[in-house]
DNA sequence: GCTTAACCTGGACGC
DNA sequence: GCGTCCAGGTTAAGC
């Protein structure tokens, strides 16, 4: 029996008892416009849809006894009860305790991550947003993708009224129309840069393509969606696998950035240590990734790409 | 097939 | 206060 106390809101909470780890899920830099109020609940936008979610800090600590308790809060706005969102937006069908075995069977290392990060799961993201999103990303920082990405739902995005006073004001991800006929020059304001010209010409191409053209990425294979991004100016292997990952189901891919190799060399790749990250060695990286873990290798490489994310900031501080 | 520079910007860091 | 470096990359040119 669960014992939490979420906090009093305007509306009732769902419980799902699901494995799901909301901090480390929310914040391991898949997805750039949730954010958390002073009562710690999360509040994110899927496609028109609002989401609150809550979690006492810390999922098992609280445990008394062996019992792990993991009870997750949620409702969703302005519809109410949509379990459907809730469970497709974090994948709940996904058997996580299995995977965790799987992994440490091929590489003890990931055991660590695992534990520490117990619970955290890829997203299924609205395929607008994630592919736009990650448009930012490049030569960036989390917190600057953030602060552009939200910048631009506010700008161009549809704000979502809801029936009670949220913490925050939530906009829908901007239309690829609105996107198409965006201003470079209030783009760059919102600090997206020199990305700023490749999002307007972006969604200009996507107009251009058939209708639902992006979305049908997903029932592609790896392979097709993968050559379909790169063949787009300003998209290249890195972020076409992102958008693969978080949003079009394609749970083998490992996206290969500065941390990644630095993780795969530490493990299992020390010959390329210095190496730059040519195509060969991107391919190399991401295959010896697939092959240790298999068909949710892009799930592993998260753990482990969230562990050496939160170290390289810790020994920053 | 590999290396390099340019592309924006703000925060961290050293002086 | 100021200069430099770096951050979840991509592209094109030069070798």
């Amino acid at each position: 029996m669960l014992q939490f106390s979420p906090p009093k809101m305007p509306f009732d909470w769902n419980v799902s008892e699901a494995l799901l780890h909301v901090g480390a899920t929310l914040t391991s830099g898949q997805s750039f416009r949730w954010r958390q109020d002073e009562r710690e609940i999360w509040w994110g936008v899927v496609d028109a849809c609002v989401l609150a979610v809550w979690q006492e800090q810390g999922i098992g600590d609280r445990g008394q006894g062996t019992e792990e308790k993991t009870g997750v809060f949620w409702q969703t706005f302005p519809e109410p009860n949509r379990s459907d969102i809730f469970a497709d937006y974090f994948r709940l069908d996904v058997p996580l305790e299995a995977l965790y075995q799987e992994w440490t069977e091929q590489e003890p290392e990931i055991e660590e991550a695992t534990r520490a990060f117990r619970g955290m799961r890829l997203l299924r993201q609205p395929v607008r947003e994630c592919f736009f999103g990650f448009q930012c990303a490049t030569c960036n920082t989390v917190v600057k993708i953030e602060r552009s990405v939200r910048a631009l739902a506010a700008r161009y995005g549809d704000e979502i009224s809801l029936p009670f006073d949220a913490p925050f004001v939530l906009h829908q991800f901007p239309t690829v129309e609105r996107l198409a006929t965006a201003d470079e020059a209030v783009l760059r304001a919102d600090l997206w840069g020199y990305r700023a010209p490749r999002v307007i010409a972006l969604a200009q191409h996507i107009l251009s393509r058939e209708p639902n053209w992006l979305a049908s990425l997903r029932s592609r294979s790896y392979s097709e969606a993968h050559a379909e991004l790169t063949a787009l100016h300003g998209i290249g292997a890195k972020i076409a696998d992102c958008i693969c990952l978080f949003c079009l189901d394609k749970d083998a891919v490992t996206p290969v950035d500065t941390h990644i190799r630095q993780i795969a060399v530490r493990l299992f790749a020390p010959q390329l240590s210095g190496k730059s990250l040519t195509p060969k060695v991107y391919a190399e990286i991401s295959e010896a990734f697939a092959s240790r873990f298999g068909a949710f290798a892009g799930w592993a490489q998260q753990y482990l790409f969230f562990a050496e994310l939160r170290r390289a900031t810790f020994f920053k501080k």
